[in-house]
Order: structure tokens, then C-alpha cells, then sequence
DNA sequence: TATATACGATACTATTGAGTTCCGGATCTA
DNA sequence: TAGATCCGGAACTCAATAGTATCGTATATA
């Protein structure tokens, strides 16, 4: 560190001899690290558990990272992964089949474990503002983007009025569910997501509320 | 611990000579408790801290609770003195008027303290079901209760339909302001609030949308 | 005034965890 | 095949902190 050091120092070391470096090993720490810290949190995680876990060497966590806090900001903004294609979101006709069709299970098995990581980066939120990012641009903003083209849609077709304020709306369900899962600690199931759709969403954006059809 | 201890070990000592326990230290060292709580979070605060904020020995925190874990509880359930006196609340004869009435500077002022010591228990909520009920009790029901009130108030007074989800509505506001704070770290603003009622709140039980009139 | 006790301050112990270093062995490249 | 480099594992250093013990002093009560 204090000794004179000719080569590149924040630069990729292309070696031209020997073994190369496995990237394998970086997907399979970033993951571990992320089910750590949906089991533990920022605070109770710790780079012997990330490294058990990912079965590696405490030496090749801080090989690829240089601190437990950049270890943890790479795999929050490495997730946003395979979700958020725009390709296959629901367009039934209506903004209502449009928002239940939104409720899968697959997808509220991926919301629930992604409140757990919200929940564990918790209290450095406020702490770590590129942390802060970081979480918001993974967890919260792809559902929120999601929320907000359907809006959109629904006010081109004309089904809804063009006044509606969509920027806060669309931060609605995202909001409650976060709220009671965070806050609330109650589980977030179909019936609930139905009656939020039913009882505030819609009636929000000027749809008579339905006469609470489960389906 | 282990040895043999005929005096009462739970109940509180009543000394029949010299000086009493100084109960002002109690009080001092649960509102530091909170201030460190709100500043650095569960896990960054130190017992060190809290003691010489209060400007006490840590020999004198110890002598009172057990532990960090039962100091910090007991500092979280002993807030909720002051505010939530139903008496003041607000009314106007109309929804909107109550809820703009709520956003007063004072209020606003304690509530982001409050949310600022949430944001702090955040990583905890998970971990510590005890902790988590106290905090629900001590910072967001308080809140939620006032809004149920004035939205039964609403429909007792013919103004909003009785099928309203209030249960569900009563904690949109409480809802959104936490997700705005702690996710989104953008300040709660009369702005903000006014909009929120006007654009989401009002709607969402049936009342027309206004025309986004600041006051 | 005498005494028991609470007080602030400080030193202490024990534990935990971040980050470093080193080892023998595995593996890729020349 | 040979050597450079990566690997998992484990031992290590160092700093922080929960909780305990002690000391001299302040203070309320008898």
C-alpha cells in the first residue's frame, strides 16, 4: 500500500502466464451475498458467512472486492438480473385485468425475497447514499416503472382521465407493500393485492370501485 | 449470577438508608437513547454514546436495563407521551379540510424525527418481533388512528361512501410518507402532502379530484 | 453528622468481525 | 510439461464494543 507500486493499480491485471481468474466464483459470491443479507441484514452479515456460503476463501471475496461495503453495493446493483423485460407485461384492455394480471406467484416469490434484502439494507440507507441508489434502482423503480406504463396506457386508451397523477400513483402499490411487509410485518397474499387494486388504486384514478371479486 | 442470592432479583430495591435512585437519569438517558437511535442507527449506536450524551457513566445505564437491546425497547415505547391526544384533532366538518389541517410544521417536525428513528430500527423490525410491535405502537399507529378517525368521522357524516376500505386507506398517508423518507429520500414537503391528499387520498373514497389549489 | 448508596469516570475483559497473509494444491496457458 | 497464478482454507492482526468492576465523590436519609 505506502510502497512504490509501478503497475497499474485500479487496472485489470491481464496476466500472460498462469491460471486465469474465474468468473464463475464472482456470480456465485455476489448470490450468496445477497442471501445473506436477506437472511441477516447489512449489519449481521459478515464476509466468513459470503464465504462459506459461495464455498470460497475469504481471500477471493477480497481478491474482487475491496471492502464488505463495495461487496455488497455490486450484488444489490447486479440484481436487477432477468426481471423488468417490458417485453412480457400484461395487456389485457383494461387497466384492472392489467394490475391482476400482474399478481403471480412466481412474481411474489421474487418481490418477497427482494423486501427481505429492502429490509436488511434498511438502516444504511440513510447512511450510504450510493447504497440508497443502488437499492432503489434494483428493488423498487423496476415495479414502479412497471405500475407507471400501465397507467400511461390506461389514460392513451382513454380509460382513465389524462389528469390523474400518475408519478404518484405509480409509487402506490410499491409503497403499501413495502409499508406492510417493512412495518407491518404481515404477509403480503392475493387477497391483499386484490383489495389494493380494488379499494385504492382503481377508485385513485376515478374507476367505480368493483364489488370485491376475488377473480 | 450463579450464586446463591436470597434478595429479590426482579423486583425493584427499596434501600432503607442513603440516596435514592436519581429517576431524572432515566428520562435523560432513554431521549439520548432515541437521539443516538436517530442519528447512527441500532446497530451503529453504542452504549458510550448514549451514556455520554446523557452525560452518565455507563455503569449508571447498566444499573437500569440489562442490556442495549431492552434500553433501546423501553426508549421506543416510552416515546409515544405527548403526542396522540385525540382531543385536538382536527375538525373542519369536511375530509379535506381535517387532513389539511393536519400538516402543521410542529407535527411535521416530529415526524421526521420519528421516521429518522424508524429508519435507524429498520434492519432490527426483522430480527426482533418485540421491538417491532413497540415501534409500530410508539411511531406509525398513532398516526394511522388519527386518520381512521376522521375518515369514520367521514362517512358517519354522510360526506363518503360507508364501503370505503377505511382499514385499508387509513394507512396510505402514514404509507406513503415512509416510503417517500426512507426508500425514496426525498423530504415530506406541504406540497407533497397537499397533493397526496388531493391527487390520491380523496380520490381513493370517492371525492373528486380538486383542481391542485395549495390551500 | 454518620452511613449507605447512587453517581460519573475510567480501566478492564471477552468477543466479534474486518481485512491480511500464508500455505499446499489445483488449473490454465505457453 | 513447466511455471505463473488462482483457488479454498486457516491462522493471524487490529480495532471496536458489550458488559463488568472499581474508585473517589456527591447526596439524601436517619
Amino acid at each position: 500500500m505506502t510502497q512504490l507500486d509501478l503497475t497499474e493499480d485500479t487496472a485489470e491485471k491481464t496476466p500472460k502466464l498462469g491460471r486465469k481468474r474465474d468468473h464463475t466464483r464472482d456470480v456465485d459470491i455476489l448470490d450468496a451475498a445477497l442471501e445473506v443479507l436477506a437472511e441477516t441484514g447489512y449489519d449481521g452479515m459478515t464476509i466468513d458467512m459470503v464465504a462459506s456460503r459461495a464455498k470460497a476463501g475469504k481471500g477471493t471475496v477480497y481478491r474482487r472486492w475491496a471492502s464488505k461495503g463495495e461487496l455488497v453495493i455490486e450484488a444489490v446493483a447486479c440484481m436487477k438480473k432477468g426481471d423488468f423485460d417490458l417485453s412480457r407485461l400484461p395487456n389485457t384492455g383494461t387497466l384492472r385485468g392489467d394490475f391482476i394480471a400482474m399478481i403471480k406467484p412466481r412474481s411474489m416469490e421474487e418481490a418477497d425475497k427482494k423486501l427481505k434484502i429492502m429490509a436488511g439494507l434498511a438502516s444504511m440507507l440513510s447512511r450510504d447514499p450510493e447504497l440508497a441508489d443502488a437499492a432503489n434502482a434494483a428493488i423498487v423503480e423496476p415495479r414502479v416503472s412497471m405500475d407507471r406504463i400501465l397507467l400511461r396506457r390506461a389514460i392513451d386508451r382513454g380509460e382513465i382521465s389524462a389528469d390523474c397523477d400518475i408519478e404518484t400513483i405509480s409509487h402506490l402499490t410499491a409503497s403499501m407493500v413495502a409499508y406492510r411487509t417493512l412495518i407491518q410485518r404481515k404477509v403480503i397474499d392475493r387477497e391483499f393485492l386484490v383489495s389494493l387494486i380494488d379499494n385504492v388504486l382503481l377508485p385513485a384514478v376515478g374507476l367505480a370501485r368493483a364489488t370485491h371479486p376475488l377473480m
